[in-house]
DNA sequence: CGTCTCATGTCAACTATGTTGACTTGAGGA
DNA sequence: TCCTCAAGTCAACATAGTTGACATGAGACG
């Protein structure tokens, strides 16, 4: 049997010597971001999916009867590497796909019940995380969240 | 040829319907992420080496001597995991492992000049887009931040 | 009609990052 | 000496992505 860790990575977030003032911001960023998607990771997981799947399910509901072209668009992947966590969603009937009447040329996609459900769980526990720490910085905590976050995002 | 994106993923950030007041933090959790790592991964992929071999870096420049089995329990992964990066740090003598003189049974790891340069600029990539988002906010806005992360961090 | 374009779909080969399981090695304690 | 246990290695596999090459089927246009 392998060794089983008894912490969380998260955990030793304090125990390396900061080198520079934003090593700990940079150290967050990455803690932040596990600590957020561990749960939705574990459900997912549990329905046999991870996250390429999640983001597919995100996008279409958000999306409905969007075209493959606009999906991989968005995702920022190609679409062979689209192809197989998106056969599995329609194989398990959690999408569907179907040409248009005019457009016939593409396919337009959009969630099934079953699949919105497991949309609305998986990202429930995303937002779940985000919510209790907004909830303890307050409106305007939550603002600057957002404003550093806005900054960051569009770097590039 | 395949079709090359004519916009970054994040351009898209925009793009999709909120079904949820949350769900423009957890994209911007998302896309900062991305937004963070993106130059420094860029830097990395130039030097032949990526985001694992940067975390390896990262954390031998905060821990020097540190044993190969308090790296695992840091990074989080298996050691079987952690074997082929590290192997190719030693190789390409980013790394110096020594045995200690009374615990025979440990590696200790320190990195090399040419190590600390790399460790160096791939983290100054990803602390400048920090520091320019922090600017914008000032410091009760960054300390927002902080907390907010914190939070997020620790849920596990 | 034929041909060209374009979105979609698929196959193959490859890379990278991770996993488990099975094993070796070597120090130190009973 | 023998046993244990941590450290480390090797092999097989899963997942998520890449490029390249090519097939199919509809629409547009001559």
């Amino acid at each position: 049997m392998q060794k089983i860790a008894t912490h969380a990575a998260g955990h030793h977030r304090a125990s390396l010597k900061k080198l520079h003032d934003l090593d700990a911001a940079l150290e967050l960023m990455y803690y932040g971001w596990r600590g957020m998607t561990l749960e939705a990771d574990a459900y997912l997981a549990k329905q046999g999916l991870s996250r390429p799947h999640h983001r597919i399910l995100y996008v279409v509901a958000r999306r409905p009867d969007i075209a493959i072209g606009s999906l991989i668009e968005i995702l920022g992947i190609s679409k062979q590497a689209l192809n197989r966590p998106l056969n599995l969603l329609l194989e398990r009937k959690l999408l569907t796909s179907k040409r248009s009447p005019e457009q016939h040329r593409s396919k337009l996609l959009r969630l099934t019940d079953a699949g919105r459900r497991i949309e609305q769980k998986a990202s429930d526990h995303e937002r779940k995380v985000l919510r209790e720490a907004f909830d303890r910085v307050g409106t305007p905590g939550a603002a600057a969240w957002m404003a550093v976050m806005e900054t960051i995002a569009d770097n590039n």
